[in-house]
DNA sequence: CACATTGTTTGTTGATCGACAAAGAATTGA
DNA sequence: TCAATTCTTTGTCGATCAACAAACAATGTG
């Protein structure tokens, strides 16, 4: 085994991919961009990731374990319905509007332009944000259970509800939308579920 | 003057273009693509509309003129904040879902991708965007001052916050949910306008 | 008719795309 | 020391990109 060690850091030039597609999507980057960002011959890049396409997967895998899986840790950490989407909803506007970083959800917006060589990639990020939904409706699935959610509550309904104004707020992020003015949209966008639960789970 | 005349439809071949750009975006649709659809060699689309980019402008304003024009139409056409904002909201899900025709609005999912060359098209897009939160912004404060809505709402808030609904509309109509899906959140969009009128105004 | 004007056809341009081949350099194990 | 292995360097591949040039065809006007 053994061989020449590799003379870059890969994870560290991961991270720059994955913030060069967060900016501009899979198809708005070249592989003459990523020689530049990463600061790597593109011989060496293929090398190491094999493919652009493989590359920017791995570069969504990361983004998806970090800092975009805000919402699975909010919805897994946080005992209650109301405080979970509080929390994710708060978390997502402060992520989409970072400053000195890329504006927007990088799964939202990395591939919704799909020449026909990238369907595949569209294709994958589809479903990532259907999972999203998924786990939304999951969550709300169970609050109805639990009676947290009102008996005629349709978990189905407010998760989509949701997703879809998650997934706004990603496009309002990326327009220049200003945090301030984006977490001042939170508190109207609770009130469906603040409605849709029980009496009783509200005062707790 | 006088002159050849020009052997294909040209509004015709436009509004294929629309299409074509409406379910791919800009960078997805190369010319050898549009040369196919519109059915018309590359040297005829240059001579009609001079250029790519200003083919796709025209038919963002094309699109924008007619389906894509449905909120300015609730806007200006009914007299009730309420009554605009279910209607816009409706025409928009039944837009995005149209049977036999892209999914998703035209002007959110055209170009988010972007390569250096497609900049000028992003802006001019996020543009659009803005305007149509500025129209929505617009109205609420006219519902604000004739009392229409509470003294202490804040139109900027629920304009951004209908604003980011809409645009993940699109997100989600563009992934495949389906309309009646689409269709049951809206009862929850409405939610924090109504929460927002005067009781006056809500009793009409 | 001749001429100006405009559309159409055909073929091609230079740039850029993603991807790799070949050769040299650095490491480990035998 | 010398294979075996892996990374780096350099150059380039064929495909595709948007865009156009030049020659030809069809119309209206004088």
């Amino acid at each position: 085994m053994a061989g020449r060690p590799r003379e870059f850091d890969r994870d560290e030039a991961l991270a720059k991919a994955r913030d060069l597609f967060w900016e501009r999507g899979y198809e708005g980057v070249s592989m003459a961009d990523l020689v530049e960002a990463m600061g790597i011959a593109s011989a060496r890049i293929y090398a190491a990731f094999e493919s652009k396409e493989a590359l920017f997967q791995e570069a969504v895998t990361l983004y998806a374990s970090g800092e975009g899986g805000f919402a699975t840790r909010a919805l897994a950490e946080e005992p209650n319905v109301l405080d979970a989407f509080k929390r994710l909803l708060r978390d997502a506007v402060l992520l989409y509007t970072r400053p000195n970083h890329p504006h927007g959800c990088m799964i939202v917006m990395a591939a919704t332009n799909y020449t026909i060589n990238s369907q595949a990639v569209r294709t994958r990020l589809g479903r990532y944000r259907r999972d999203r939904a998924g786990s939304l409706h999951e969550r709300l699935k169970k609050a109805s259970e639990t009676g947290e959610l009102k008996s005629d509550a349709d978990p189905c309904a407010l998760a989509e509800f949701y997703a879809a104004f998650l997934h706004g707020l990603s496009v309002q992020a990326a327009d220049g939308v200003p945090r301030e003015i984006l977490l001042s949209t939170l508190p109207h966008a609770l009130l469906p579920l603040k409605s849709a639960m029980s009496v009783k789970a509200d005062s707790l």
